[in-house]
DNA sequence: CGTGTTTGACCTGCGC
DNA sequence: GCGCAGGTCAAACACG
């Protein structure tokens, strides 16, 4: 299994910042590959962290996701109530957030234990989206980007593609179309990781 | 002048 | 109970 496993789509068909939320549900759906990869919970986060154990800085964040997988028998929500998605993106130039039609907003900025490159920590900034993430570096490659959202909810239909859409609230329905590097070359290497719920 | 980013301080949870 | 690390807040600053 590669390291990098799984890939969504990345058909872009959205325009960042739109505001009415319900009426953008339909246009924010998004769904991966029939052969894509994405897998839910345990085994890949856990290699993930794995991959990132010693002094690599998932160490802990993955801590939580992994009381997450423990707690909630696969695609329950995190301590919060809110299911989480981890983003693996791969880019050669300095850019952390993906262009995924949210509006997000920078709040904060840490430096976490074993990992030289700050942890950013965004918001979507629409009225009533409570969709938050943070996106860091890893340690041991500064091309691999780690985007970790909450808010993210994964539908499947045993015949179709998974769905990423998010639920920020049930009068706040959004979903992900497509990752996509901001101001990025039309894409680099990206892949769901896990879905971590 | 409004909006977004930066950054240090503070708060909270968890492990020892 | 204490210390550490992660997460959030908010004032200051930069930029359009």
């Amino acid at each position: 299994m590669p390291l990098w496993a799984g890939s969504l789509s990345t058909r872009r068909n959205t325009s960042s910042g739109c505001a009415a939320a319900a009426a953008c549900a339909d246009q924010y759906s998004a769904a991966t590959p029939d052969n894509s990869s994405v897998t839910f919970g345990d085994d890949e986060a856990d290699n993930e962290s794995h991959r990132n154990k010693g002094d690599e800085p998932e160490a802990k964040g993955c801590k939580e996701d992994a009381d997450n997988e423990g707690s909630s028998d696969g695609m329950g929500a995190g301590a919060d109530g809110k299911p989480r998605l981890v983003v693996h993106t791969l880019s050669d130039i300095n850019i952390d957030i993906l262009d995924d039609s949210f509006p997000w907003r920078k709040y904060g900025q840490k430096v976490v234990k074993g990992n030289p490159n700050p942890r950013s920590y965004y918001k979507c900034t629409t009225v009533g989206c409570s969709v938050w993430n943070h996106v860091e570096r890893a340690s041991h490659d500064t091309r691999a980007v780690i985007t970790t959202y909450a808010g993210a909810v994964v539908q499947h239909d045993p015949a179709g593609p998974y769905t990423l859409e998010m639920f920020p609230n049930p009068a706040c329905l959004y979903g992900i179309t497509a990752f996509q590097r901001t101001k990025d070359k039309p894409r680099d290497d990206l892949f769901v990781e896990s879905l971590l719920c």
